[in-house]
Parts: structure tokens; C-alpha cells; sequence
DNA sequence: GAGCCAAAAGCAAAATAATTGCGTTACGCC
DNA sequence: GGCGTAACGCAATTATTTTGCTTTTGGCTC
């Protein structure tokens, strides 16, 4: 991995798209290094070289899909950034594929590397919306207390705990913790 | 699994025990089924069949070896037994072996149900000291108020963000809980 | 821009692990 | 005490993983 560019870059990207296309084709539990190596052009043995096994490539293929996209609305207001974000990262968390996507990233992850790229996705998304609303002026929680109060709570029970979750729990932490902010009264 | 007793507990406190003995010995990183079967004098496809792979006979482990051994300690106040139950509860998840459990108890866990009983030994728990306390005529948060603001955070932080925590971090969790419980003054 | 070094990939054989069909054992129940 | 069946053992088959060696190729220096 120490080569960024060329062959190396074009194996992984190759490797990469095999498994994003066998998973929707035959579903995750039927995929084998083997098999993701035939389909990617590749020999399984450079798959076993580079990620170790299988559930180290499908650790780094999720991580990947786990990436935000696009930095979060701004609706001019902290609390409305906050609710929307929570709802909509809730929402692609609790997805069944959004739970595949956390399952897999966790399970190949023998340092905490990747669940640690994850964690920080989610922070540099809340961190663009605190600043923002810092900017215009308004009183905001520290990141940190916004990942405890808010992110931990959803993802431990995604992870933890049966049973579903709606878009009002999401509202709920959101209100919960911006309460915290104001003076008592 | 539909029988209880007879030789299909001894054949599954053997494996459990081999799985055990091995991990000390060897370190997890050595054990394969062939491996473990040998020592538990079992035949592999015992384990196969009914494990289906060596993460889920992990996780099995794991979960056991996550399951709380008393009650927690009685200290006549609700801040001081939510105080020592999470300083202790997170000493234990985020030493090495607390941590590696709890890796290989989600790793291994298809559809949820070990990672749930997790969260419900330390819900159990919580519940006797709000239970407690309640008894006493003391004024008690809501459990899933502790899950969500006490066990999450550090939950989380642990599986999720690198770097360490210490017992303060717990007692601050415990200390803004129970403080958001006081009326505002 | 030619040549060198080393990282990464290919190939193939060998070792190891996983699957499966079938016979046997021994719980749990009547 | 005998029956039915779930769980286990055994062994052959299949698949995966590892490994030594060779070849390719990206990145660097001169």
C-alpha cells in the first residue's frame, strides 16, 4: 500500500467493485476471496497479500460505502441542522444495508482503525454544522458532548440493542441535548 | 441445541473450555476449528455444525465470558452504586481482554442476538441499582436514560473512537445524568 | 528519459480448512 | 425398557489459504 497510484490503485479499485457488485448479485454470504478475486481480474492470492482475508476486504469495502457523500444541509439554524442530520444518519444507519455496512466494518477490523475512520466521518459532519452555527453567532455544544449524547446513543442501540428506531428518537437526543445548553429557568 | 443436558452440554463445555485454554496458551490469533475440536477431543464437524464457523464459537465465548458474575455492590446511595458500577464497568470493558471480547462477541454475531445479550447484562444490571433505589424512596432516572446517557457513551467511545478513557470520564457521565434528574435552581 | 530498486502481482504446488453423506451413539420420552 | 430422533463421529470430497518463486511495474535518481 505504500504505492498509491498505478497498478496498485487499479487492483484495489478492481477488488473493490467486485465485491460491491457480488454482494448485490449473490448477497454477502456467498462471497469467497476466490470468487471476488475471479471477478476482479485478480489472483486470490494478492487479495490474501494485501487485506489478509475476507473479512478485512469486506471491512474496507463498508467503511467506504459508510462515507458521507456531501457535507450536511445548512438550514440557517443549529437546532434544524442538528434534527436533520441526526434523522437522516439514523435513517442510512438503521437501513438494512446501512446495518450490514456497520456489522461488516466492525467484524474485519482487528486495530479499530476502520471503526475509528467511522467515527470520525460522523464527527466532521457534526463539526461542519457546529461551526457553521458558531459562526452565525449561536451558542453550540462541544463536538464531543454532540457525539455522546446524540451519535452514541443511536449507534449503541443499532449495535446493541433489538427492536427499531424512528427518526422522533433522533429528534428526542437532538432536543435533549441542546436543552442542556440553555441557562435553567 | 434442543437437547440441554447430557453429552451435548459436556460437548459444549469442552469446546468453550478448549476455546478458553487455547486463547491463554496460544492467543486467539492461533486457534482455528481443527484446533480447538482437537483439544476439546471433538471432531470437527461437530463445531461446524453446530457453530457454523469459528467467529460465531468465539462470540459465543465471548459473550459468556461478558456476563457479569454478581450483582453489583450495594452502597445505600444511587450516585454512589451508579458511580462504582460504571467506573467498574469500564475498567473491565477497556482492558485488553474486555476489549478483545467485545470485539469477537460482535464479529461473530449474524443477526444481533449476542451483542443483545451484552447491552441486557448491563441493562440487568442498571436495572437493580435503579431498582434499589427506587426501593429506598430515592428519586430514579428512567434505565434507558442510563443506557442511553451512561453505558452508550462509553460503549461507543470504546468500540468506535481510539485513545483511552478513564474512570473519571464514567463518573462525569453518572454525575450529568443524575443532575439533569434535580429540578432547575 | 534510461536504469535501478523494491513493492506488488502472478503462478502453481502444498498445506490446511470446510463440507457432506452415512453410520453410530445416546438423550428424552413414552 | 424400548423408540425416535437430535447430535456426534468418521472419512472422502471439495474448497480455501498459504507459500516460494518469478515477473511486472511504479517511483526515484542521475
Amino acid at each position: 500500500m505504500t504505492r498509491p497510484g498505478g497498478r496498485s490503485a487499479r487492483v484495489q479499485e478492481s477488488v473493490h467493485a467486485a465485491v460491491r457488485a457480488l454482494e448485490t448479485e449473490q448477497g454477502r454470504a456467498a462471497l469467497t476471496v476466490p470468487l471476488v478475486a475471479a471477478r476482479a481480474g485478480v489472483t486470490p492470492s494478492t487479495i490474501y497479500r494485501r487485506w489478509g482475508d475476507l473479512q478485512e476486504l469486506l471491512s474496507d469495502v463498508a467503511v467506504e460505502r459508510l462515507r458521507p457523500e456531501a457535507p450536511p444541509a445548512d438550514h440557517g439554524a443549529l437546532r434544524t441542522d442538528l434534527e436533520t442530520w441526526a434523522e437522516q444518519f439514523l435513517e442510512e444507519m438503521a437501513s438494512p444495508p446501512g446495518r450490514a455496512y456497520l456489522r461488516d466494518a466492525l467484524a474485519g477490523d482487528p486495530d479499530g482503525s476502520h471503526a475509528g475512520r467511522c467515527s470520525a466521518y460522523a464527527a466532521e459532519q457534526v463539526d461542519v454544522i457546529l461551526a457553521r452555527a458558531a459562526d452565525r453567532g449561536e451558542q453550540v455544544p462541544d463536538a464531543d458532548i454532540v457525539m455522546d449524547h446524540i451519535v452514541a446513543p443511536m449507534i449503541y442501540r443499532l449495535v446493541f440493542r433489538p427492536g427499531p428506531m424512528d427518526a422522533s428518537y433522533a429528534r428526542g437526543l437532538v432536543e435533549a441535548t441542546l436543552s442542556g445548553l440553555m441557562p435553567p429557568h
